[in-house]
DNA sequence: CTTGAAAATTACACTCGGTGCGATAATATT
DNA sequence: AATATTATCGCACCGAGTGTAATTTTCAAG
């Protein structure tokens, strides 16, 4: 396999090494120049000069600037489904995914949270792709949700509990970021949830 | 006040006349050049030219070219909110946003509803825009419904109606595009309702 | 009808995001 | 060592969108 003595290590290679350092050295950067300089008036120039590649070499790596926030907002997504995909099988449908969401917004700091949320408000074009991610977190959710209960009369309802639940934690999310983070997620969450268990 | 004999005549001036016309104009040629060469490869020079207007005239109406197709949308969404005004009073929250939809719906001819569709998901920005843009009509609906609803502890319920609503819409269009409109909107949208209201 | 303000139109120059292409270097595979 | 993949880069190019300032058209008031 390797050419040197080590025969396995991490399971990782050069390249892939290099690969993922530097995608995080991309988002780092480029986030901290976008909360410096504000998202529109930092250029990829800028970005790409605060990372050590080429303009070009970006684009390799990220299909737009969008992406750079975009990314990590689909992140949420995933970690949303694995989470799921760890809650214990005897839930119901709508518990499991307020069990999932609370269990993800426990690993994201406050502060994190409020700073992308605020570089997101920066642009139309951004907040729009927010929204269009949720939509996709919709459909992912209700894909996992069938794999849970393949029952086909369920179908319907599933999709309806995935909108609900969705809806549940852009309540939360957008309370969050009002609040400036003054009251802790998992509550504001918590709260959602129950909102909306007593409107059904 | 005029100049000539006509008093008041439609109550409306050159200025205003003008306006509305290239405006229509525009989104007219617009639309025409989007379906005859594709959203991507019409410049807005050519629209533009088709229009009869100058590059940087456009965006004296448009402030973008996703705004020409983002109109349409947000004046379904005007059309929804004003549909809703002249529901009875008596209907309840989710009946009268069902009723407020299928007026709207007759009002839109089918083959441009498809025709609109079809050049929204030519491109991600736009469709990104259009799912933001449903987020605003959610919005707008609950601003109707809690006038009409004033009650302070209905408030969140409300917010789920409009939700919901806005759900029920989502999945009906989404059908009758998928099915390029073979059943029709409001047969679609009834169903969409009435599965909800099986399910909570 | 004239006049002065407000609104509409335009040209021009410029920035920046994004793509196509082709060359070159780094890594992986055999 | 030879060869294929993948990563990086430069360059030229297109098109969206903005700032500015000049010009024309409409409107309202005297």
């Amino acid at each position: 396999m390797t050419t040197r003595g080590r025969p396995d290590d991490a399971g990782e290679g050069v390249r892939q090494r290099k690969r993922r350092e530097t995608l995080q050295r991309i988002r780092d950067r480029g986030i901290c120049l976008f909360i410096e300089k504000g998202y529109a008036a930092t250029t990829l120039d800028d970005i790409a000069a605060a990372a050590g590649i080429s303009r070009r070499t970006f684009f390799y790596y990220f299909k737009s600037k969008d992406e750079i926030l975009l990314s990590l907002q689909n992140d949420v997504g995933d970690m949303l489904v694995d989470a799921l995909g760890r809650v214990p099988q005897d839930r119901r449908p709508l518990d499991a995914i307020r069990d999932a969401a609370v269990d993800v917004c426990a690993l994201i700091p406050a502060d994190d949270m409020i700073a992308i949320d605020r570089l997101m408000r920066e642009s139309d074009a951004v907040q729009a792709r927010k929204q269009a991610s949720y939509v996709e977190q919709e459909k992912a959710l209700f894909a996992a949700l069938r794999e849970r209960w393949p029952d086909p009369s369920r179908e319907t309802g599933l999709r309806l509990v995935a909108m609900l639940a969705i809806g549940a934690m852009r309540l939360a999310t957008d309370a969050f970021n009002r609040q400036g983070g003054k009251r802790p997620m998992p509550e504001l969450l918590n709260e959602a949830f129950d909102a909306l268990e007593a409107e059904i």
